[in-house]
DNA sequence: TCCAAATCCGATCGATTGATAGTTTTTTGG
DNA sequence: CCAAAAAACTATCAATCGATCGGATTTGGA
């Protein structure tokens, strides 16, 4: 597996482009932290729209606007550019849960009222991330879609992303309910409690057309969180 | 468009096939019938699998055991495959539900207790098809991909499947609160409470691996109504 | 300044896809 | 009993897919 000498995949140089001359403007290049950027944002959107499989490496490059090769140079196949997608949503994930974690400071587990008062947090935290879920970003819809545990990036999310979130709800769970160590009980609360958020992530459309609603807007968020929260404070 | 006299598809006949006589001999045939069905639990679970465009409809011939223009003649496209599929889940939920009433009679909802008890059923039943979810029939796989909105069934599945359910529990979610007509936060608790299922189905190997649960067994599901029969009994 | 590395693109390849044409065999109704 | 309809298969087509080839252009460091 050789690939050419200016790829940043390349694992060994084979050859030199011998250069012939012609002058063809074709404007400045950009940064290849850039154009792998765009690409990302891109491939994210389709990935999460339509899937792996439904999503052609042509309507990437085209919507890009960089031709087809670019994904190969720059992510060395259509897998590598869904990773790095997985990657650049993990990142995003911690980003957005480090800016909450400044603003609420108290969101680590403890025994009695202060757990309870962190889970509150914590779920009111993650509703603020629904209503950016929709087709515009795309990166929850991307995420969801690996949750039944198929794609290529599944063992990275559930490694960075969904154990360790559980594994904090759930032990926040336990410590409301006064022990030290989450149990089966626990951790099924800590499951059911988030699977709420999927009613508008997975079945954003459905919830939606069925409420009547325009949009997950921050009066749903605060309905959801309400709700949520006295579901907490009955635990 | 026109199709051969023989296809179930076919609009206007155009052709009689003059038929050479040569004897290979090739086994009794099917009734029409029983191959469509063969085809539909196969494309049945592999579309809930993997998804629409995903899955070829050479794996769906092969593993049914039968040539590839047949799902054409059968189904005049994968697409008509695609919906009769929906059809079929469609049938199928319906005859649960029937079922179910007929095991418990009191389904319908009315003022006060009788709908809390109600929705307590509903809620039990409903629960009953989780462990038949997973890899073996798919259907309810099948069902739960077509939620974001974009299938070619999502439609037929919102008005016969989702719509029907949720405006159900709703009502008793309603009805439970003393109201006749349900509000807003009915169809919102209605949504957070079947949403609650998704973790079983939408993200069944998240759930089960951090949960440490070999399966979606009776025990969990016991534990998982047993739950939410207390979010009932306390709204 | 110069050359190698980095970035980018037109053209095309082999594989796979859904669909169709053409034919044969079995079933069935008058 | 026999012709038409139904059921099924082999072979193949055009389109699309991901990937690659072979360069061309730009950039940056020595």
């Amino acid at each position: 597996m050789f690939r050419k000498i200016g790829s940043p995949y390349a694992i060994g140089v084979t050859s030199r482009p011998d250069t012939k001359v012609r002058k063809i403007a074709r404007g400045p290049y950009r940064s290849g932290t850039e154009t792998r950027q765009r690409l990302i944002d891109t491939a994210l959107a389709l990935f999460g729209a339509h899937g792996f499989d439904a999503t052609s490496t042509r309507d990437i490059a085209t919507r890009t606007g960089v031709a087809l090769p670019a994904i190969t140079y720059h992510f060395g196949s259509k897998e590598g550019l869904y990773r790095a997608c997985a990657e650049h949503v993990v990142e995003r994930y911690r980003e957005r849960m480090r800016a909450g974690s400044e603003t609420f400071p108290d969101l680590m587990p403890a025994v009695g009222e202060p757990s309870r008062a962190a889970l509150r947090r914590v779920v009111a935290l993650l509703a603020t991330m629904l209503p950016g879920s929709g087709g515009n970003e795309g990166w929850m819809t991307f995420m969801m879609r690996e949750m039944n545990g198929a794609g290529p990036a599944h063992d990275r999310l559930y490694r960075d992303l969904w154990e360790p979130g559980l594994a904090l709800v759930a032990a926040l769970v336990a410590g409301t309910r006064g022990c030290r160590e989450p149990a089966d009980d626990d951790r099924l609360e800590a499951l059911l409690l988030l699977s709420s958020f999927s009613a508008f992530t997975t079945a954003r459309q459905v919830a939606l057309d069925f409420g009547g609603w325009p949009a997950v807007d921050q009066t749903l968020v605060e309905a959801i969180v309400a709700r949520l929260h006295a579901r907490i404070d009955a635990l």
